[in-house]
Order: C-alpha cells, then sequence, then structure tokens
DNA sequence: CAGTCTTGGCTAACTAAGATAGCTTTTGAG
DNA sequence: CTCAAAAGCTATCTTAGTTAGCCAAGACTG
C-alpha cells in the first residue's frame, strides 16, 4: 500500500480548508482522514488530538491574517492605512471563515506558539497605523484594543451570520471604517 | 424514589450557570444531570438534545442581556446613554460569561425564537441610544452593526482571555465608551 | 377512597467520535 | 543490501450523546 505522504503541515492546512468548507466545529478526524483518503488513527502520526489540530489551524490562520495585514499596510499612513488593514481582515475572513473561527477563544500555548508570534505581528501592524494618527503611547493600549474590538466583533458576527435583515455588509464596513477614523482623529474634547 | 421535578427553564438556568462555571465547552449532559441529581437520560424529558439546551441556553442569555441594557437606558440620553448600555452589556459578560458565549453563533430558528426577540429587543434599545445622536435613518443599520461589532468584540475578546499583557480592561473599556462616543458626535467630513 | 392516566425518572443498550496499542511495510541513510 | 525510523493499518477502548422501554409518583376521575 504506497503512502499517503502526509505532513504536519499538511494536514493542518486540509483542516483549515474542510473547515472553511463545512464550519469549523464539523471538523473531525473521521472526515479529514476520509479528505486526505487515510484511515482516522493514521493522523495521529501528525497531530496530537483534535484539540492540537484545531490549536494547529487557529495558528496558521493567525499567520495568514498578520501577514495578509503586514502586507497590506505597507507604505500606507492614517485613513488609507486603516482601510487597508480592515480590508485584509475583512478579506481573510470572508474567504477562510472557518480557519478564522479556529482563533476565537484559542488559546495560547508556550512561549513560541505561532498563534502568539501571528498576533504580536497583527497588533504591531495596528500600532503602526494608530501612531500614524498620534495616538499617544499611554492610549495606545486602549486605542488598539478599541480597534481590535470592532474588527474582530464585525469579522465574528459577520461569520456567524449575525446581521440579518437589511443593509449590505459592504457598505456598513465602510461606514465602520469611517467611523473608527473618526474616532481616532478626533482628539479627546469635554463632551458636549 | 422521590421525583427531582424539574422543568425545562429549571434544567436550561442549571445548564446556563454550569457553562458560567466550567466553560460554555464544558457542559455536558452527564455534568449537568449530576449537577441536578439525576441521570442523564432524564434531561431528555425537558430537553430534546445538548443542541437544543445549548440553543435555549443563548435564548435565555439573550434575554437577560436585553433586559439589562432595555433597564439601563431608561431616561438617559446621548453619552450618558451609550456608556450605560455598554456597562449593563459589559457586567453581563463578566458575570456571565458562560451563557454569552452560548450565544456567540447560535442561529435563529423559527420565528417566535427568543433569541430573535431578545435580539431585536437588544437592537432596539441601541438604535434608541443612536437616535439621540441624530444619526439619521439612512445611516441607522451601519451605525447600528458598528456599535454592535464593538461592543461583542470587547466582550468577546475579554471573555477569552484575548487581551494579554498589559493596561487594566476597565480603562481601556471606558476609553473605547469615549471612542465611540467621538465617533457617533462628530459628523462626517471629508477626510483630512 | 379506589382506579387510572400522565409523566418524570430510571436502567440498559446503541452509536459516533476521539484516542491508543501494536503490527506491517515503506523508505531513506549508511 | 541492511536496517531502523516513520507512516500507515486493523482492532480495540472510552466517553458522551441518544433512544427504548420499564416503573412508580402523583394528579385527576368516578
Amino acid at each position: 500500500m504506497p503512502r499517503a505522504g502526509l505532513t504536519t503541515a499538511a494536514v493542518v492546512a486540509a483542516g483549515a480548508a474542510l473547515a472553511d468548507e463545512c464550519g469549523f466545529h464539523n471538523v473531525t478526524m473521521g472526515l479529514l482522514a476520509e479528505r486526505l483518503g487515510v484511515r482516522t488513527p493514521s493522523l495521529y502520526k501528525h497531530v496530537e488530538s483534535l484539540a492540537d489540530l484545531q490549536h494547529r489551524i487557529a495558528g496558521l490562520a493567525a499567520i495568514e491574517i498578520s501577514e495578509a495585514v503586514g502586507r497590506s499596510v505597507q507604505g500606507l499612513a492614517g485613513r488609507d492605512a486603516l482601510a487597508a488593514l480592515a480590508k485584509a481582515m475583512r478579506e481573510y475572513v470572508m474567504a477562510h471563515p472557518g480557519a478564522y473561527t479556529a482563533t476565537v477563544g484559542a488559546e495560547i500555548i508556550g512561549q513560541d506558539d505561532p498563534l502568539d508570534i501571528a498576533g504580536r505581528r497583527l497588533i504591531g501592524s495596528m500600532s503602526a497605523v494608530l501612531r500614524g494618527y498620534g495616538i499617544a503611547d499611554v492610549e495606545m493600549d486602549h486605542a488598539l484594543r478599541a480597534v481590535r474590538s470592532i474588527l474582530h466583533g464585525f469579522a465574528v458576527l459577520q461569520a456567524s451570520n449575525g446581521f440579518q435583515w437589511a443593509a449590505d455588509p459592504d457598505v456598513s464596513f465602510a461606514w465602520m471604517v469611517d467611523f473608527v477614523d473618526r474616532g481616532l482623529r478626533v482628539r479627546s474634547e469635554p463632551a458636549g
């Protein structure tokens, strides 16, 4: 019987693809094995467990997002950079909803966890954009969290069909980018 | 053998409590049955399946949130209303992280799904707050989505420990409310 | 108060999925 | 060519969800 020639990377990539097709929570060892033309126990030569597979899918997604975002903001600043960053994240989530779902609630394990490294890189890109808006260092953490929250929240809501009825998500997305841009450009004034 | 006197509502409430204690994904029929002093199959007299239980927990959380939010914004407007709404949501999520997690990605089923009804009520409260900011009808859907996204995103990130290192989430939260307030008060101007 | 019907709980058993043990065979290094 | 590591397999075990069918608690009726 000829070997299938699997590797950990190939298994994880197939798992991510399967998640995009069938939904993250429908990825089972059995289904993935079938997809790879192999019996279930064979997968355990490449990943430790289902939980390990899920964690690796999350890591893969995080790396891909951070790379896409990093590329997208190159040479841009201010509103253009913000719009490019948001667009890159959103395009990734729409193309890979299953893999992105893996990152929601994924725990960082150990020190050289790709999930952690990619997360830091993504936050680095966001920081750069925010510095372009003149956000002070003391405010940076808070601004980062706000921007992460709105991008992540939009992604989760859209990926899980949380937006019902009515308006076009594309237009809402553009509106949101404007909204963030306004919030970042206007310095704090006393409420009126 | 005396009866336990369970009802669907009691089972769902216990499930929600268990989710808050142990994490939503650790709620199993067996664990919940044990907690209720009953054998696993007995639960099926009150809920149809684990999926049904999870959906009902999501519905319960949605109702509780919408009620808390509705109460909190009574008699307030503008920034005060926004801050109260955000605070109510956040307090619910911190007190009931497991139940809130149930609502993430929960599907609306049928027409009188409590999840749907509560969702509409929550959106109603948000709309009222936004109208207080003078958001025009044509923009309402987009503004709603932006505000939902940032509140939901913050909740998910905090509930899943997504904020690492550094700053106090309380301060970040206050900053975020300010940020949204600024974004809503400043009308669209051409980018500078 | 007795009979009976509904219903909530039980035990027993089935299924699906994750996981492990241990065998076999490919395959690459020396 | 030899042989050891690695990759795949079958068989088996465990756990959790679920169903079937029994039995008794307790409410309703005559």
